[in-house]
DNA sequence: CGCATTTGACCTGCGC
DNA sequence: GCGCAGGTCAAATGCG
């Protein structure tokens, strides 16, 4: 049994409770980040102290799609901007998280612009972005329709600025913040009784479309294990795109 | 009044 | 080419 395991194609699934003590969950993401973000995040210590038991990590890497002749025309006729001409696909990845919650706080602001139910599912998907004008980071929101009790949650593109709810440097746990308790999301299965040992290193690994990708620094090493717990600078990596600043300084 | 949400219409990609 | 499903737009509406 592996902590994660390679879907097919460019997903992933980790199942593995990734509460920040579990080393190899950490570690996972740690190279997740650093994927996403040219291994910025690579060296930095961080905590999920209520995010996803269970992970559906789905990235993609950056795509061109080039549009044809005929839809550039359609797109001129209509006076739409010549630079979406090429429209780029933003890095993405949803999780799956067990909450009554539909639209869990992650400390941005969102403001939902489209709804849409979704074949084979009950449930309507909601789509959000997010409110800052220079900020392209979009949303999706949608409950299993296996599990109801499960709220996939779907992330495109990354913050080009700080969160608003949790301002840097504050001090603020989720264990003892009334506000986050309310929405903080239950568990959706115990820890394996299994621990994974350390996760192979993957030179080619798939996710990495990014030239400044390296491989995961493996748990206990030499002179980078320091740096791996030092606490994140300026960049917060994917991570801070999800999770406010305070409820990472647990770790 | 300003901002967020709702919701039907429209657009786009993809499989057949 | 057609139909379907996902994604987005934008006017209407609601709310503080």
């Amino acid at each position: 049994m592996d902590i994660w395991k390679w879907v097919g194609g460019e997903t992933a699934l980790v199942y593995q409770e990734l509460d920040g003590t579990n080393g190899a969950a950490r570690k996972i993401w740690r190279h997740f980040l650093g994927c996403f973000r040219g291994m910025k995040a690579a060296g930095t210590a961080f905590s999920i102290p209520y995010l996803v038991p269970i992970m559906l990590v789905v990235p993609y890497g950056s795509l061109t799609l080039q549009m044809n002749n005929s839809k550039r025309a359609k797109e001129q006729k209509k006076g739409r901007n010549k630079d979406q001409e090429t429209k780029i696909r933003q890095p993405r990845f949803a999780f799956m998280t067990k909450s009554k919650i539909d639209h869990l706080e992650d400390g941005y602001r969102w403001r939902k612009y489209g709804q849409k139910a979704v074949k084979n599912s009950p449930y309507p998907r909601s789509y959000y972005r997010c409110t800052n004008t220079k900020c392209l980071v979009k949303k999706r929101v949608e409950r299993s329709s296996e599990d109801p009790s499960v709220v996939i949650t779907t992330y495109e593109g990354q913050h080009c600025h700080h969160s608003v709810v949790f301002p840097r440097g504050s001090v603020v746990h989720a264990h003892d913040s009334a506000a986050l308790s309310v929405q903080q999301p239950t568990a959706i299965s115990s820890p394996p009784p299994y621990f994974p040992p350390p996760l192979q290193v993957r030179e080619s690994h798939p996710f990495c479309t990014s030239p400044h990708s390296k491989p995961i620094i493996e748990e206990g090493g030499g002179p980078d294990q320091q740096e791996q717990l030092r606490p994140p600078p300026a960049d917060d990596g994917l991570l801070g795109d999800i999770v406010p600043a305070a409820m990472r300084n647990r770790s």
